[in-house]
DNA sequence: TGTTCTAAGTTATACGCTATTACATTCGCG
DNA sequence: CGCGAATGTAATAGCGTATAACTTAGAACA
């Protein structure tokens, strides 16, 4: 097992880890292009191997871009985890949401990777890529910081995953600059979030006082 | 003039609205698959013409592309004005909501053409796509029936087109299926549209009460 | 009405990317 | 040590974008 970014060293057979390497310079491609911008050959190339060397790794260009979007997911986790452990004086919700946007923005061609195109929507129920996706979803869950209210737990925590997303698109499509730039995404952001804690406060007050503290 | 959707008749040299062809033909490709769907090729063997021909009226695919999207919006602004204008004892808002979620489910290839590629922020100011999407914004600040209430109006309006476009984003995605199945797509549409009311409501009141109107 | 200019279409071609086939090399396990 | 599986290579087919050079038809004006 080499590193990971490396070209395979001249003189040699064997790269020692293509498949690790191909995942990790293709999300380096796809930082700022997104998934047109991930080439096979392209790739084979940078990292000094012969064009139909990733076929050995995967099928198509297709199992290559969910791989990537797999780990993208597993790193946007890593993220979110991180900024929810660390102390603040926001609440959790407020950081994974903000970390969430920085991630969108910051890093949009992955974010288009793993959010707009037909890669998700097509993972198999089994698949590496779908277990990712519902890791990150488990982590807004846990956001919320409420124990154990059900599916009221689960609509909102797509409600504000729902916005948050949405900030992120229409930031991209530029939406947030001239005429309408009368609030910035960070705010519309944080106003989402503290509606999400109202309805959820709300909501388990009322369940309480029904003694129904489970729904 | 000719029929837009019409192959070019045999014999003929001329195709008679090749622009106006491709465009309509490049949407119904991208009805499923999207921007790859589209294929400048395809698209001339579809319309009888070769293959070069279709660059006598693009420069390259982006601006094919670009023009296609700007199209896309044109038809979503016809059918939320439709939808606007239709009596109902849904309010406005809502209906604009819950049409512009039947669009992006529906029509979902074009709708990620729409929203979802760098096609859109690409746009430069003057440029007939830039326009196109302001005029389709326009129509979500006009569904909010509010008069003059100044920058609310657009934050609000912000607000409540990116929820709409994070559900979209999230029912592709698959996340409204299985366990997360707690609340459908349009009870979560519709949740926000009650709170942007509700926002919209408290605001204007409290304005008033400062004698603000027009803030 | 005829000539000419230009818009629009054609054929031929170069080039890049995906993917497959057949062959070569190395790793690892018995 | 030897053999099979895993991994890499060279050669090639096929598709899509794009350009160059040539052709046709439509319109514009004498």
């Amino acid at each position: 097992m080499r590193s990971q970014l490396a070209r395979k060293p001249e003189n040699t057979y064997h790269h020692g880890d293509l498949r690790d390497a191909l995942i990790k310079a293709a999300l380096r491609e796809a930082e700022q292009g997104g998934a047109e911008a991930i080439s096979i050959k392209a790739l084979a190339k940078l990292l000094g191997v012969s064009q139909p060397a990733p076929y050995r790794h995967f099928a198509d260009r297709e199992a290559l871009l969910a791989a990537v979007t797999a780990e993208a997911f597993r790193q946007l986790s890593a993220i979110l985890r991180e900024a929810m452990a660390k102390p603040s004086k926001q609440s959790k919700l407020s950081r994974l949401a903000q970390a969430t946007l920085d991630f969108g923005l910051r890093r949009n061609g992955i974010y288009r990777l793993m959010f707009a195109s037909r890669t998700v929507s097509c993972a198999a129920k089994g698949s590496e890529l779908h277990a990712a996706t519902r890791e990150t979803f488990s982590l807004v869950i846990e956001a919320l910081e409420v124990p154990a209210v059900g599916y009221l737990r689960e609509r909102q925590a797509l409600k504000i995953w729902a916005a948050v997303h949405g900030v992120v698109m229409l930031a991209e499509q530029g939406l947030f600059t001239g005429e309408s730039a009368h609030a910035t995404r960070e705010e519309l952001v944080e106003d989402f979030v503290d509606e999400t804690k109202a309805a959820l406060a709300a909501a388990i007050k009322g369940a309480r006082r029904r003694g129904k503290p489970g729904v």
